[in-house]
DNA sequence: GATCATATTGGACCAAAGTCCAATGTCTCG
DNA sequence: CGAGACATTGGACTTTGGTCCAATATGATC
């Protein structure tokens, strides 16, 4: 399946900023939609691409730290954010930074600093998207599972024995094999091995 | 084990900076070290319990930053660091929490301020180590182990049969059932959920 | 040469897990 | 009420893995 190209959002105030920020961002071959407001960015649609999002942290309304407080709270995606700000202060790009910022520029700045910027924002949302991908995957399947069936797993997973989740569950041992069989089908498991591995990343059995 | 009361360090070349924050840190009965240069404190031998350092930025020689520096680039420890500052700029700042600092703090600031990131810190500092520990004791058995056992080990724990693992390293299946059983006891592993667990903590076959 | 760790293989046997077939329940839906 | 989907349970059998025993070969070290 072929990646959608990489779009960088840019939210600010000023006119022209959105405008020679966006012409800079085009000059290297790379998607640009700029938005006048938070507000405005927040009704977007998510987009399914690598993609990162350019916001002045000063702006009428949401500031661009609310921006990123809503989109985290919101939750459903994990959006990169670089911040810009004419007169920003440490506290503001300390906030910013402990919130997952990736990188808090001062005007004026280098074109070069904020297309670095850029570019290391993308790949982190590039590898974030992969992963919450992956991860959904697996979930899905494990939703999937009869109430039984998830009960079978999450005692296979920490390394119990047929006979002994079987006690565990007050069933015979035939039983769980059944199960667990249907676990392994659901799952898309070859082998006991993957089905860890599964768990392990939905955190599934940490502890016994 | 009973844990080791945490300590912060404190690293500032103003005598009475580092008095006042003694001082305040005493109050609160955590245990403090002072040091008057970023060159003093590394030559302090690492500590065992929970810690975090207190350092000012600016300072003679070393910065707070290139101490900051110096100890992820040693790689012996991961302390948890906090900042204090009288005339810190935004470009600090930010390169400070990229580099994994816990606050960077403006002076003048509120006591409750800097040992609220103190807590914080020291809170993280002792998860860090934790999982730090556990994955050092996961790490030494696999060392432990032999060529032979480490590459079945590998197999293993992306799912292979002994059969399969026997044709794959040239040698008997009743070969490979020895080899596993020494890695099951080496790694003290009471089951394969459990050995595929280790696996994943120390990185091994991630991708088949 | 002797000792030790490592890698290898064999047999006999048991335990655990997977496979195939069959049979209960327990729902909802028409 | 019956039909069908689904979860649940069981028996008989095969494959795989683990355990106990023992044995050989190789290389490094002392």
């Amino acid at each position: 399946m072929p990646e959608p190209d990489p779009i960088v959002f840019v939210v600010d105030d000023d006119d022209s900023v959105r405008k020679s920020v966006a012409r800079l961002v085009k000059s290297v071959g790379l998607g640009v939609e700029t938005f006048a407001s938070a507000s405005e960015f927040l009704t977007h649609d998510p987009c399914d691409g690598p993609a990162c999002l350019v916001s002045d942290v000063r702006m009428p309304g949401l500031s661009g730290l609310d921006l990123q407080e809503e989109l985290t709270a919101a939750g459903r995606r994990n959006l990169s954010i670089i911040f810009i700000t004419g007169h920003g202060t440490i506290p503001q790009s300390v906030r910013a930074m402990k919130a997952g910022a990736v990188e808090f520029l001062e005007k004026p700045f280098e074109d070069q600093a904020l297309l670095d910027a850029i570019y290391s924002a993308i790949q982190k949302d590039r590898q974030a998207k992969q992963k919450q991908a992956g991860l959904k995957e697996v979930q899905e399947r494990v939703n999937s599972l009869t109430p039984r069936e998830h009960q079978v797993f999450s005692l296979v997973v920490i390394g119990m024995l047929n006979k002994q989740i079987a006690f565990e569950l007050g069933t015979g041992e035939k039983t769980i094999k059944v199960h667990r069989a249907r676990v392994m089908e659901k799952m898309k498991a070859e082998s006991l091995a993957d089905l860890v591995r599964m768990a392990v990343k939905v955190g599934i059995g940490r502890e016994k």
